[in-house]
DNA sequence: GCGGATCAC
DNA sequence: TATGGTGATCCGC
């Protein structure tokens, strides 16, 4: 079973078997069947192996006897003994930094982490068998007083600084294998250092014990007593004794690591353990040797080295984890000894990378050359949470994952990968993996959303416990891009969300209802105050749609409101309508075209703009949309924008709103996102009438509502409601015409492309439409498919249209949030191979 | 390129 | 009641 294995320092004599009947009895059964599912594996591999390994002939031994010598010729001959280097790890870290600041913590047994997962645990703690990535309620019932203590990461990272400042000193080249572990090269150094060195040294007394490291009674000289400095604690309000001396640190490798180590407790109250040997590798195992708070030296000489590693078990050498070790167990091999006698077994058994790694382990070599880049090679957000089949449940967690994916791009300077990969963990807790590479970089959120959707609607119908989403080939951010991508994306995903949760609270409210476009598919949803309602978009209606801008001032940009995204002037230009257009009492009302040509241009402004790609971050970032920094207008791809829709629907408009619909666009080309799907203007909202009518304001008053086009009528749930408006009456059903209107003038036209097409450009040539705004250029098809898209191709636009509308129209409901589980947020590097 | 596995921390 | 999250690498297709 997965249950437990004792590589960890910390066991005192306590019952092995003791501790196994515990786990065993508190695991449940379906994580029960998982782990005998994979210790059955493993099981039928160590068969196949020692089956192997009988069947193998005198020549396939011969032969591979022979290839492992050889290859272990090389490798002897690139052994370098001339170089000190260092790992530093830190003693239980996590649990360390919280018995730092909490010393109730210090004297008994606790962990970080919560009752489903710890991180780590103190000493005291795992004598009970109680250690990272062991479920917090298991271990209470290994030990009951067990304190669980919540994870502090950004404290943890920031200690981490705190401390690798130190060994920056020492190398500056040193790297940080996690935040408590750091790989040092100090060769140089070494060389350097040729008198000893006094440090000052703190240590505390008194009756204030909230400073580390605390002195001994019996360490108290006199001479320190003489010059000790008694201070009130600003947080226990008890007195704090400082006995200052000085330490002597002398020359050589060990004498400088205890140096490190020595600056490292004093700048952060926590002690750490070290290994010097000739390799990281080594280093790393040392490391382990005198833990806690000890140091364990190898020397560089080839017969200590070998000695040190014939009686180590295989298991602590970094790589070898519990499968290894018990593929290797199957060929009888225990430890590193073990390793190099029987190296000739390997070419039987396993792959050629392997038979190298093991071989250098068990000479005590380096890890093998790493392979050039030290960048990242991927990112992820992942996230377990109560296991489930509803879609609905899935599709937030599913979306909220992507947003932090998004943010978390922008943080690291990533403009995006060329991979998306979906995981999930079933309720069985087995995994699986799916990826996509489409031709292009994944950038956006739509995109990340998109693509990973559509992996994920394929696995649909089984029970999910985690989903997780990555991106890899990843590409990265200019220095310039970095600075603001770091800043807005991660604003940018927050303001949707606060839309979308005003928008909910809005719905909820008595003064506010949903409608929905009952004929569109997909459908279109609006928040709308209940003295108000939607049109249709019909030639008889459009015409209020359209208003005139006083000034620029005017535009949403100039709200004072840090949630309010506008569309900024240049890019935002909305199209040109009449500004004249005036309903008659009958709501009958005057041509577009001709109140056009007899009226100066005029902006409409609709609740959601249609945002031309731009090619500048900082333009993109004050209009907001949801696209990466830096990304060229060929990659980039236009996003719906809410205008003061979402926040602003508690006021009544005084004007009429558009609503617009995404209609389902041509797929033709392969490059399915580049190509930003066309807007369909489909309703308009309007005031009921006021009593009395307001004389001044145009668009207060209703038009007769006359066309039975797109209907919007209320989800069946709110209909019920004593309104004067109910949809069926005011809208009543539709009757299919033969006839579309124009998107641009509202021109009833007859249904027919090749019509409707030269209309639509005659339209055009007028100049009442600027396409560079609703229609950006690189799609000039995009008017006709405004009114033709019945044919569209198939399936990913679809659905990446139903992300649209769920996202940009705020259909979902805001989701829960769930806070993310214990776990270590820095990646780790490779080993350095010294 | 993809999916499963292993490993570290 | 309850078994993590992030990143890397390797193997065998
Ligand atoms: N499965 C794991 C292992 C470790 N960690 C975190 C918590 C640890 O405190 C930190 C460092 O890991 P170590 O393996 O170095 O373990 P500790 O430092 O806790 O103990 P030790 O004294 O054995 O080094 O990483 C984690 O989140 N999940
Ligand atoms: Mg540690
Ligand atoms: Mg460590």
């Amino acid at each position: 079973m997965l249950t437990f294995s004792d590589n960890k320092a910390g066991m005192s004599g306590l019952d092995k078997d003791k501790i196994t009947k515990i786990i065993t009895e508190n695991t449940s059964a379906s994580y029960s069947n998982f782990s005998q599912k994979k210790q059955q594996k493993l099981e039928e591999r160590i068969k196949e192996i020692k089956s192997r390994l009988e069947s193998a002939t005198a020549a396939e031994r011969a032969s591979a006897q022979k290839s492992m010598d050889e290859m272990m010729e090389d490798l002897e001959s690139e052994r370098d003994l001339t170089r000190h280097y260092v790992c530093v790890d830190m003693d239980a870290y996590f649990a360390a930094v919280e018995m730092r600041d909490d010393p109730r913590l210090r004297t008994i047994p606790m962990a970080v982490g919560s009752t489903s997962m710890l991180s780590t645990s103190n000493y005291l703690a795992r004598k009970f068998g109680v250690r990272a990535a062991m479920p917090g309620f298991i271990a209470k019932k290994l030990c009951p007083e067990l304190e669980l203590v919540p994870g502090n990461y950004k404290k943890y990272s920031k200690v981490s600084r705190e401390f690798s400042q130190i060994f920056a000193e020492y190398d500056p080249d040193m790297s940080m294998g996690s935040l408590d572990e750091a790989y040092i090269d100090i060769t140089e150094f070494v060389e350097e250092r040729r008198e000893p060195r006094k440090i000052s040294r703190k240590r505390f007394g008194g009756d204030c014990i909230c400073r580390l490291p605390i002195i001994k009674p019996e360490e108290i000289t006199e001479s320190l007593e003489g010059s000790k400095i008694t201070e009130k604690c600003a947080k226990c309000q008890k007195e704090r004794i400082i006995y200052e001396d000085l330490v002597e640190f002398g020359v050589g490798r060990a004498e400088i690591v205890r140096e490190m180590r020595f600056r490292v407790e004093q700048a952060t109250g926590l002690t750490c353990s070290a290994g010097i040997a000739s390799t990281f590798r080594l280093a790393k195992i040392c490391s382990d040797f005198n833990k806690p708070n000890g140091q364990f030296e190898l020397p560089n000489d080839r017969q200590e080295i070998l000695h040190f590693l014939k009686d180590l078990p295989i298991r602590k050498v970094s790589g070898i984890g519990r499968v290894s070790e018990a593929h290797l167990q199957a060929c009888g091999i225990s430890t590193v000894g073990d390793m190099l006698e029987k190296r000739a077994i390997f070419p039987l058994v396993f792959s050629l990378l392997s038979q190298e790694s093991f071989l250098r382990t068990a000479l005590g070599l380096r890890g093998r050359p790493s392979s050039g880049d030290p960048k990242r090679k991927s990112v992820s957000v992942e996230r377990t949470f109560g296991g489930t089949s509803d879609e609905n449940l899935l599709k937030d967690e599913h979306r909220q994952i992507c947003e932090y994916l998004f943010i978390d791009l922008g943080k690291n300077g990533i403009r995006g990968g060329k991979t998306i990969t979906l995981k999930l963990k079933l309720a069985s807790f087995d995994v699986l993996t799916r990826s996509l590479t489409p031709g292009k970089l994944i950038t956006s959120l739509e995109d990340i959303y998109g693509f990973s959707m559509e992996l994920l609607a394929k696995e649909l119908g089984q029970e999910i416990r985690l989903i997780g989403v990555r991106l890899s080939q990843l590409t990265f951010l200019d220095e310039e891009n970095q600075e603001v991508a770091k800043k807005t994306q991660k604003s940018v995903v927050e303001f949707w969300n606060e839309a979308k949760r005003k928008r909910r609270e809005l719905a909820e409210s008595d003064d506010f209802r949903i409608l929905t476009t009952s004929s569109e598919n997909p459908t279109t949803s609006c928040v709308v105050p209940t003295t108000h309602y939607i049109a249709p978009m019909t030639s008889s209606t459009a015409p209020f749609a359209f208003y005139k801008m006083k000034s620029s001032g005017d535009l949403p940009t100039s709200s004072k409101s840090p949630m309010t995204f506008g569309a900024r002037s240049t890019s935002s230009r909305a199209i040109l309508t009449p500004s004249k257009a005036s309903p008659t009492s009958s709501g009958k009302i005057s041509s577009p075209s001709k109140a056009a040509k007899s009226s100066p241009r005029a902006t409409y402004r609709p609740p959601f703009m249609y945002i031309k790609p731009t090619s500048s971050a900082a333009s993109m970032s004050s209009v907001g949309t949801l696209t990466s920094s830096e990304a060229p207008v060929t990659s980039s791809r236009a996003m719906l924008m809410p205008s003061t829709a979402p926040t602003k629907c508690s006021e009544a408009p005084t004007s009429p709103k558009v609503l617009f619909s995404v209609p389902e666009a041509d797929t033709s080309s392969e490059d399915l996102f580049s190509s930003p799907p066309a807007l369909k203007p489909s309703g308009i909202i309007f005031a009921f009438p006021t009593d009395p009518s307001p004389s001044g304001d145009l668009f207060t008053s209703p038009p007769a509502i006359t066309s039975s086009d797109d209907l919007f009528t209320s989800p069946p749930a709110q209909t019920s409601s004593g309104d004067l408006f109910t949809s069926s009456e005011a809208l009543p059903t539709s009757s299919n015409t033969e006839k579309v209107p124009c998107p641009i003038c509202s021109l009833q036209l007859p249904n027919d492309d090749v019509i409707v097409n030269r209309h639509v450009d005659e339209c055009l040539n007028k100049g009442l439409l600027y396409n560079d705004v609703i229609i950006p250029k690189k799609t000039s098809t995009s008017p006709k498919k405004m009114l033709k898209n019945k044919k569209a191709k198939k399936t990913v636009t679809k659905s990446s249209i139903e992300k649209f509308l769920t996202d940009f129209h705020l259909m979902t409901p805001f989701p829960k949030l769930t806070s993310p589980s214990t776990a270590l947020t820095s990646g780790r590097r490779r080993l350095p191979v010294n």
